[in-house]
DNA sequence: TTGAAAGCGCTAACAT
DNA sequence: ATGTTAGCGCTTTCAA
């Protein structure tokens, strides 16, 4: 049996709602009766019950994590799970905790409108993957605090937070640039929905365009077969591309086999370089050039973010955080 | 402002009791009282306050994910999060959810138990990486539902579940034998300290010791780099063994290259196997066979077993679950 | 600076 | 089959 707010009472000899006061270190309790409660509160290995608490405040002291998590997740987006990493840490240093909640974006609206009735949860982060128009109505007519984490891929009031796609695209031109290459390949996704292939895209036209030079746009590459054939496509020109920039790690290892396959050097023949570090940029040989995004430091300035407008809840964002990082590897 | 229990009974013209059992299924509520009970409760958005059900039922709807999110575990770890997410789907069909918790080994078994006495959630999963001994008799001793993931390194009565590894020996050492192959080298860490790999040489070591045949062992690997060492001291042999056995998917890519490197074919040259299908082991070339470890599914039956503790309190296990499953490719 | 008392919105034992 | 009522263990307002 935990003792309770009274049992403290009792042995400190004063109220409950003074023993209440002096554990939140609240003004207008004197010195002497908070150090005095918080002894007896620490003899008596005195816990305050969550529940209890949450019950009487109307706070939950937890914020909902929402995504479509689908099976091999973990596998196949390393990347969300580095988000919720680091925003459980930064939860964690405010005394919240994360909770894991699996919707499709199909039962989104419906499901978080029932959890926010049901009061599960101080604030909710979303995965922009399951944000439709619809969910975007309901989050910015309600009133819990909310975040997306990823750009929408429709003009929207909500508030979003992401990767600085752009700015990655252009410290990949300056790189580029710097070690000579003129002539790049960039193998992207569908044009239309890819949205963070075509910010990346846009970064890179960007610096290019200063030093009056164009990027070669190749799109229709997802998969690791496709980032192969669009390597050997460019193998067969006469006039070959000088470096390949591939929007993902696997259209790079698609690349990189077919290099490997038709006997090309790397870089000297061909170079190579892709955009996200993991999964397999490093372990592939040679290493590929990588530019890098910090997912972790991103689910931490959502977390703290999301803190920040559940006390004051009509902040709003729509912006970039952390820069992009390059690794400069054998590739390139 | 949500409606309340008292709006419900009003406007449906019986006491907050009978809501409560309505909603509740009571079998003392006539069928004819719950349908009115839940139309009304359907029209008026009703969703009854998690917070005040948990504090009035003493439970919370949640159960703890434990272990150490250390940076980057998302990537270097994805089986940690593909546990999860099996145990987020299992709970979720229950109505329950999952909060993630972040300790270190050495903090573990003060804040959980700071964490049980605030009663926080209903049960408890934690990885055997930060299980310790001290912790271990904390759990023992404590009446909060729980259930380590994975098997203590050292003995003990805590209730456990885990991926049976040496079944997975036996899967493949059985496979290899099929395949012909008698002599094989089993590369693994330290021997003391790895008892995952060693449970996966007790296994083979079964399989072929009915054939009159022994697995010659090397320990000491850990690294990529180790993993390409050890291979090419292998090489370096008058009689090489036919196929390489790594106990981890990144030593194996460490002995691919090394392999390649030297110009062995594959598999003619020397064969190549690993445990564990991710991360690495279907994207190098040649993709390598590998018997793997259903962690999703792992995750979900330690949350069913977790659910049904929380119901039957006094329930044990140390039991194995998941059989692997055995991924043949172009190494073997 | 402290204490009394009124909730918070349910559940569940007990009475009817 | 339904209703009455006493909590659950805190927070917070208001009075002292």
């Amino acid at each position: 049996m935990p003792s309770s707010i009274y049992d403290i009472a009792r042995a400190a000899g004063c109220s409950i709602s003074t023993v209440s006061k002096a554990l939140n270190d609240h003004y207008s309790i004197a010195e002497e009766t908070k150090r005095r409660v918080r002894a007896v509160a620490e003899e008596l290995h005195y816990q305050p019950s969550a529940r209890a608490r949450n019950f009487a405040s109307r706070k939950s002291g937890s914020a909902l994590f929402v995504t479509d998590f689908y099976r091999n997740i973990g596998y196949e987006n390393p990347h969300m799970f580095e988000i919720i990493n680091g925003a459980t840490h930064a939860l964690e240093e405010k005394g919240y905790s994360l909770l894991l909640r699996n919707m499709r974006a199909a039962d989104a609206p419906a499901l978080l409108q029932d959890a926010m009735l049901r009061e599960q949860a101080d604030g909710v982060l979303l995965h922009a993957t399951i944000l439709t128009k619809q969910l975007a109505m309901v989050l910015m007519k309600a009133d819990l605090p909310y975040l997306v984490i990823g750009r929408p891929g429709f003009s929207t009031g909500v508030s979003w937070m992401d990767v600085n796609h752009e700015s990655a695209g252009r410290l990949a031109a300056d790189y580029l640039l710097d070690r000579g290459y003129r002539r790049v390949a960039f193998l992207l996704g569908n044009a239309r929905e890819d949205t963070i292939a075509q910010s990346r895209l846009k970064g890179m036209n960007e610096v290019f365009a200063e030093e009056a030079l164009s990027v070669e746009t190749i799109s229709g590459c997802l998969t690791y077969e496709e980032g192969a054939r669009a390597a050997e496509a460019l193998l067969d020109r006469a006039e070959r591309p000088e470096v390949i920039v591939c929007s993902s790690n696997t259209l790079a290892v698609g690349c990189l086999h077919a290099l490997r396959a038709r006997g090309v050097d790397i870089p000297g023949g061909m170079a190579l370089m892709t955009f996200d570090n993991y999964p397999f940029s490093m372990i592939v040989q040679p290493q590929i050039t990588a530019v890098d995004l910090d997912m972790y430091d991103m689910g931490w300035e959502a977390a703290r973010f999301l803190l920040r407008r559940i006390h004051k809840p009509n902040l709003q964002t729509q912006s970039f955080c952390t820069t992009p990082r390059l690794i400069a590897r054998d590739s390139t």
